[in-house]
DNA sequence: TTGAAAGCGCTAACAA
DNA sequence: TTGTTAGCGCTTTCAA
């Protein structure tokens, strides 16, 4: 074929001229073909043809007010974690015949801002988010102008907005209970900033374990803030708890990703695993099981997640439901060692 | 704050009734503030904000004809590679104040149509597209209609279209040849259908070098096609390969996630790498080093590519251009050995 | 079965 | 500086 000059693309006006009719009776033909006789109809898509006519969809919504299409917005699109949720949210939509806009925040609110607006400027049906910020007074406002919003790995603060998430408290706790019971008194956590939930749950969640566990949070754990929840994270974090005066012995770690980093970190240092130093991830990635020291980590229901998700933003009754999932400790070598 | 009832989204002219101005007016402060005397700019301001008013995407979108929007396709958002690529799209369109649209077509032309439409319908400035077919003719078709089009991971086979690759030939070579060296004469090589490019040219590469270094490629190679390109197809090809009466000594894979199922098959079969069997795979994700078995892998400029792409895309010139990287062999024990 | 026409929300040209 | 208005491409009455 031939490349023809750009030039303005064909409207539904241009296919009634050449099929001498009425731009209502192209847009029969392509919205309620049966109401058309049969030879305009063929006409008429032969025109289409021609033209290669594509509808504008701007002007289709404009008239129609909303589409099938959703928004979603996650913390990382590099993160297994997150693309595994995206599938999960990609495979219900796909049901329904929606697509899904994905965009990440990088954990940044003005990010997520942007992306929160460029979504409800196109008009989507609803967004799924996690949110960046501990604040969700700017996704209830968004609610309140009609959009519908699911909050992603975070339980709802509100009543009003609905929620898929995981118990991360739990999720901490259990890898902490398990440090405890191989007798690791010193614990270092890597963890992102509080202001994103996860982290803050998980936080709290490693103190409940300890003090239940009867230790002293503020002896037997240090935690480390890490600026970015990825394996740069972690290794960056790791480098810091090997300078610690009296070291840990066991390293937990937000996710994978930055679990990832910490073994790299250690296996350069010499320190071996786990004797040297125990370390858990969090969230069970794919290669989780396959590293050279398999990770123990808590694995999340991410597909279930992502389509459960999907399921509240599509709800015909619009109903506000909160659900969460259990997670589930994985141990693996890097906490138990060969066997 | 109270959740309200959804209603109507406010319009440009509730905003103009409220501040009892034109809906002209309304436009400047939007869009040339300066154009507006502070006084009526600052009452339009509070109306705005009093109705949370959110201008209609569709509606500005159809007026202006175009959008800083851009789509991408690609064949696997949980593949790292993909979001790696995906990465340096975003950091260069952000530069430029784009926004993208990130779809999976999961290998499936079906699916990459249909997210080509709807790119289409909502009037993105361009798409970037990992194809899922050799065939590029709906593409030239797109950009005969005026959008960009940028083939990613893929060199063009028309001069029409600009294209984003990498020599998977040279790749492929560079790690057959590596084989080779290390003395192995057999090799399977568990590949995807050659209808998608990558895989017939890094076949064709891993060939072109056995021709190369005296050897028939028709004894030497033992493909095997595998219906998903992820950890579970390398399960399922390397079960095949264990399976084979004049088993190979060494496998190579078309990507990181498909040796990282090898691994986990051989593992689970007793089977050690690279003793009993070496692996290659391709790619060289973030976590390829530090698995059990550190991987030998191909590492392509992930990051780069986007970048480039969405540089292409964004090209005041519109002109056409076909960027080709050279992947690096990066060699680890799983072909090695310890040390 | 087909056509005519109104109008979705916005921008931009032009007028006042 | 502000207002008026045409029109982007489409869907959807309503009439013929």
């Amino acid at each position: 074929m031939t490349t023809t000059a750009p030039r303005r693309r064909a409207s539904i006006s241009d296919v009634a001229r050449l099929a001498k009719v009425s731009v209502g009776t192209v847009s029969n033909v392509l919205n309620r073909p049966d109401r058309v006789s049969p030879t305009t109809r063929e006409r008429v898509l032969a025109a289409i043809d021609d033209l290669a006519f594509v509808p504008n969809g701007s002007a289709r919504q404009l008239r129609a007010g909303t589409i099938t299409t959703a928004g979603a917005i996650v913390l990382d699109v590099s993160n297994p974690f997150f693309t595994d949720v995206a599938r999960g949210i990609e495979d219900r939509l796909e049901e329904a015949d929606y697509t899904l806009m994905l965009a990440s925040s990088d954990e940044n609110p003005e990010r997520e801002a942007r992306y929160l607006r460029l979504f409800e400027e196109h008009g989507v049906q609803g967004v799924m988010v996690v949110p960046a910020t501990p604040d969700v007074e700017h996704l209830e406002t968004l609610r309140g102008r009609g959009l519908r919003v699911v909050l992603l790995d975070r339980p709802s603060p509100v009543d009003t907005l609905s929620s898929v998430a995981v118990d991360d408290r739990a999720g901490a706790a259990a890898a902490a209970r398990h440090l405890v019971e191989l007798g690791h008194e010193r614990i270092a956590f890597l963890n992102g900033p509080h202001t994103i939930r996860q982290c803050a749950d998980r936080s709290a969640g490693l103190h409940d374990a300890l003090v239940e566990l009867g230790l002293d949070p503020d002896r037997a754990l240090v935690e480390i803030t890490i600026p970015t929840l990825n394996a740069d994270g972690g290794q960056g974090g790791t480098e810091q708890v090997l300078a610690l005066a009296d070291r840990p012995t066991a390293t937990m770690c937000v996710n994978d990703l930055t679990a990832l980093g910490a073994l790299r970190t250690l296996r350069a240092a010499g320190v071996p695993v786990p004797s040297g130093m125990a370390v858990v991830g969090y969230d069970d990635v794919a290669f989780a099981g396959e590293l050279a020291t398999p990770l123990t980590s808590v694995r999340q229901p991410t597909h279930q997640l992502g389509h459960r998700a999907a399921d509240l933003l599509l709800d015909p009754d619009d109903a506000v439901v909160q659900v969460t999932f259990q997670p589930e400790l994985v141990v693996r070598e890097s906490t138990t060692g060969v066997g």
